[in-house]
DNA sequence: GCCGTTTTCGGCCCGACTGTTTTCAGTCG
């Protein structure tokens, strides 16, 4: 684990104790925004501290940058003993379970002695939780439904499961409401999911409403008022939120909504500086609403331009804005082919004649096909023999269909040493190469990896860290190494796209951003209906702050800068 | 705990929903 990392989790769990304490709220604030700061800070903080400059972070004041710098030298945090010091270990992770808030904790600790899970369930059940002060029976028994959902566990889902959910959600209600859109993380592009949040505007917000609550994935109704509903749905015990606005707000309410919360407080801070008040409601000076129909209006009336989206994270956006300097984004339209596409040579289901059509029907100038090499035998990896016939393929398919190029690809492996398991020779005849580890995870990653970036015919490295999100860690890789390395000999680091993967992430792009690395998008496509996760990875690509110029598939074949082609 | 050309002290985003209240506190996002 990173120091990053590390700190971040100190911070967060000095902000629970303080929670627990009933300390002042803007003190936990603090050590949340600087936990999460710490979290996403695109460079190693032990570094930032070697430069004396931790305190230019904007978040991190004096206190912190002491506390940081406490935890570097020593290994060790005084404040963060002292702040758990009387407080029995694992009662602050019941702060996890719903419904249970910081001072009802500490009403069932001080009255009744709690300390764990089981001593909560007993106070539950023998009814003397209840009997407290301010309790009674409905918030107990809330109490209770909260610890089912924190049994049995609330993860985040890969995007590419939530999406679809929420378009299937949509389609019920559509025909209730007169607009309906996905905001929250979903709409951000986060590459997980936590819960999701949809804005609708319509005639009749009631019936809105109970449609909503009542719709076939409802397992649960959580909350359910005039404006606003909260229910489970069947799908991972997902928590979906509807919020229904009046159609003047809806702008308003599209950026309330879509967040992050970060983003906001910043925009509410902002907006109060200059006299005054956002909410979802509209943004209004005195008691009269000046902007509030569309989000451009709310941004527009700050002095903003609007802000996209995906960059709506508190991660120097506002600033940026401010200045009039945020990045023209990478869209969908500026992308002219898939660069990492497995075919029915190795692993993947069409002929790569299916697949010049599919991609030609999509708009694609060109489409990369990259099969496994030949170590891969588990997923039909290919000797030099059948790469021979599949190359004679490709220029076969090329002759046959105008209108899209074909390029002769690989998914080549990187071998326990670092070489690759073709030769240079068989290399050079290719369009571009990209390498992949696809075993020894633990085995000597960075400098294996470092090897082929020195190699000359390798452009693209896929899957730089190796992670699943549905649990696999990845591989043991000094990414930010891998990433100097790169930005060094142009090689371009892959933006995979498939959703269990989306690798690399946003934070590692952006630190690849400031290192001039180009980036490589493909979806890792084992059938054509895997090419549409493309979406996913322009998603994280702007996440990334990334623009047209800085991803291979925005060029034109023929002036695309790839590595083999510089001198 | 952070922050600042209106402030180095006194602010710090704002509102919905629920349940326990008899005017409000806790939780959530």
């Amino acid at each position: 684990m990173s120091k990053n990392q590390e700190i971040a989790d100190i911070f967060d769990k000095i902000a629970d104790a303080l929670e627990f304490k009933g300390d002042d709220s803007f003190r936990i604030g603090a050590y949340r925004k600087a936990a999460r700061i710490l979290r996403e800070y695109p460079e190693d903080i032990e570094e930032v501290y070697k430069r004396g400059e931790i305190q230019k972070i904007p978040g991190i004041g004096k206190g912190m940058s002491e506390k940081i710098e406490e935890y570097l030298k020593t290994g060790k945090m005084k404040k963060y003993e002292e702040a758990i010091k009387d407080i029995p270990e694992g009662l602050l992770q019941l702060l996890e379970i719903p419904n249970l808030g910081p001072k009802t904790l500490n009403l069932a600790y001080t009255k009744l002695g709690v300390k764990n899970l089981s001593d909560l369930e007993r106070v539950i059940e023998n009814g003397q939780l209840a009997k407290l002060f301010g309790m009674g029976e409905k918030k107990v028994e809330n109490i209770k439904r909260g610890i089912e959902l924190y049994k049995q566990g609330k993860e985040r889902i890969p995007i590419g499961i939530a999406l679809p959910l929420v378009e299937e959600i949509i389609e019920e209600l559509k025909r209730y409401t007169k607009k309906i859109e996905p905001a929250g993380s979903l709409r951000r592009m986060r590459e997980t999911i936590g819960d999701i949040d949809i804005l609708a505007t319509g005639e009749n917000n009631i019936e809105i409403i109970e449609k909503f609550t009542t719709i076939p994935q409802v397992k649960e109704v959580l909350a359910k008022g005039d404006t606003k509903a909260s229910i489970i749905v069947k799908t991972n015990n997902l928590q979906v939120d509807l919020r229904v606005v009046p159609v003047d707000s809806f702008g308003s309410a599209l950026q309330y909504f879509t967040g992050s919360k970060a983003h906001n407080i910043k925009l509410r801070g902002l907006a109060k500086e200059k006299g005054l008040k956002i909410s979802e409601y509209g943004v209004f000076k005195g008691d009269k609403k000046i902007a509030g129909e569309t989000e451009e209006e709310v941004y527009n009336v700050l002095g903003l331009p609007w802000i996209p989206p995906e960059l709506r994270e508190d991660r120097g956006e506002i600033e940026a804005a401010i200045e009039n300097r945020l990045p023209v984004l990478v869209e969908e339209k500026d992308i002219k082919g898939d660069l990492h596409v497995h075919s029915k040579f190795s692993d993947g289901v069409e002929t790569i004649e299916e697949i010049a059509l599919i991609a030609k029907s999509l708009g694609y100038e060109y489409i990369g096909i990259c099969d496994h090499s030949k170590t891969s035998k588990i997923a039909g990896g290919l000797d030099e023999d059948t790469l021979k016939r599949r190359n004679e393929e490709i220029d076969r398919v090329n002759d046959k269909i105008k209108g899209i190029k074909v390029l002769k690809g690989m998914e080549v492996d990187i071998l326990a040493d670092g070489s690759l398991d073709y030769s240079d020779k068989i290399l050079e005849e290719l369009d571009f190469v990209i390498a992949s580890i696809h075993q020894g995870f633990k085995k000597n990653v960075t400098e294996r990896i470092k090897r082929a970036i020195e190699n000359p015919y390798v452009d693209i490295i896929g899957h730089p860290t190796g992670r699943l999100l549905s649990g696999r860690e990845g591989y043991d890789v000094n990414i930010d190494e891998i990433i100097e390395y790169a930005g060094r000999f142009g090689v371009a680091l892959e933006i995979n796209c498939y959703p269990d993967r989306l690798d690399l992430n946003d934070v590692n792009i952006l630190k690849g951003k400031n290192k001039k690395v180009i980036f490589a998008l493909g979806t890792d496509a084992h059938n054509i209906g895997m090419l549409k996760y493309i979406k996913f990875g322009i998603g994280i690509a702007r996440r990334g702050w990334l623009t047209k110029g800085e991803i291979l598939n925005t060029y034109k074949w023929e002036d695309m800068p790839l590595r083999r082609r510089k001198k």
